[in-house]
DNA sequence: CTCTCGCACACTGTATACCAAGTACAGGAC
DNA sequence: GTCCTGTACTTGGTATACAGTGTGCGAGAG
């Protein structure tokens, strides 16, 4: 057990946010699998901590909408439905298109710069071959491309957001599927940056809409229960309209 | 001090939860004003209750962003800036307009009849004069209208955005304005209902534009800190294109 | 054999006490 | 007047205890 306790406690994080991160981190990478109690006596053990920090972490990560606290009941990971990928799917759109009409009139340096960090975090990770990380960098990179609009309120959102169909994407890699080609995906990342920053509306959101759809959900999300009538709307106008969209999402 | 510990507790509701309606209903009110600081040992002493829940609590309500975590130096009333006002006031145009063009392909009775309730509710409400009472019941009535998209995740965000809101005016109230006309404001709700059930998007959306603004806070706004680029272009254009827009923002 | 009732266990929600560490402020030295 | 230092206050964290509630299992009835 442990490794939490050992790290430095002078270098501030709070137990509570370390404890988050790692559970986080579980959920992400599957070791915690959705409807999955977490006990805090099981968590505690785990990561070698007292229940209070396992307590506030676990708000933390309802918060961001990956655990789902019952009242006397306590914590599990969030069981995604139909209806909820359908959600955070149309949210993420909605949020991107948002931040890029607040930004493209006004392209900040220091903004861009951010997206550009964000680029080179991923570029050093294909090398790596690490997935996982490519992944999450992908979506630090997109939160940056959010940040263009310097509305931190849209950002946290988008963040939450985020994490949530990381959500997805651990269920989808449950049942196989990965990340074909690292370096394409960062040259996917650079185009849809690159027609960001020409600001122009059009092309940027026409690059947003090109970049990434649900669709690699496509074939998960018809054996998930909780479906709605807007869902399967939603689901079937995807697959409609769906010819030709790339089947990465980050 | 206390009552909150009398209150049966069979009936449920965490002791943390309702500390953390108190301590909200305190800084809506005023009781707690922007910038003051919650220490745990004192709301310990308001409340009656000892440090586990009250820490739950202000986790809780800077989730809301009502209060505002400071790493080793507790909690306080978010103190508000002009570009804060600025992201709340276009963040709730947002969501508003998005919930608008998900539900009017398809109202559902089930959640107009939602509502009407609130509706109901504040026509119950002119009686009494409450003034409180009735622009909480009138943030319930606009999140029931964001309800009809049925979408979670948006009407989460916009209740977020909705506590904000109401911290705004709070600030605003000690800086003397109240509600004119307690029957007038349920009216003005009324009328909008009745454009969004028309089911046009443009009926709806021009409504929605029409009901209330950031107008109300232009008074106060320059009197806030933290003014940005953005912030004052967004004052810019309100104040150019406010005229004849009502003062209500519920 | 199935269903239901009831009981024991497990876990959360809350309280209390206590320690360590960091921040802020006041008072003194230079 | 400015800088430094020590002290008080407060949070972050741990340990412990206990009551109440939900859960699951087993026994007994039909």
């Amino acid at each position: 057990m442990t490794t939490l306790a050992t790290r430095k406690l002078s270098e501030t994080p709070s137990l509570a946010v370390l404890a988050a991160e790692r559970i986080e981190r579980g959920i992400l990478i599957g070791d915690y699998v959705p409807g999955q109690r977490l006990t805090e006596e099981f968590l505690c053990a785990e990561l070698g901590v007292s229940r209070p920090p396992i307590r506030e972490a676990l708000q933390s990560l309802a918060r961001m909408g990956l655990v789902e606290h019952q009242p006397r009941r306590g914590a599990r990971v969030t069981p995604l439905t139909q209806h909820d990928v359908y959600e955070i799917v149309t949210l993420r759109k909605e949020l991107e298109l948002m931040s890029l009409r607040l930004a493209l009139p006004d392209l900040r340096p220091d903004r861009v710069q951010r997206c550009h960090d964000r680029l080179s975090d991923m570029e050093m990770i294909v090398d790596t071959g690490d997935e996982a990380a490519m992944i999450a960098a992908g979506f630090d990179f997109h939160i940056a491309l959010v940040g263009l609009a310097g509305h931190s309120r849209v950002e946290d959102t988008y963040h939450r957001m985020a994490m949530q169909l990381q959500l997805c994407m651990a269920m989808n890699n449950q049942a196989r599927r990965t990340i074909e080609d690292l370096e394409g995906n960062v040259q996917r990342h650079r185009d849809l940056l690159a027609a960001v920053l020409t600001g122009e509306l059009e092309v940027a959101s026409t690059a947003l809409r090109n970049h990434g759809d649900g669709t690699f959900l496509l074939e998960v999300v018809d054996t998930l229960p909780g479906a709605t009538t807007e869902s399967r709307e939603w689901l079937q106008q995807l697959r409609a309209g769906g010819a030709g969209v790339p089947l990465q999402t980050t």
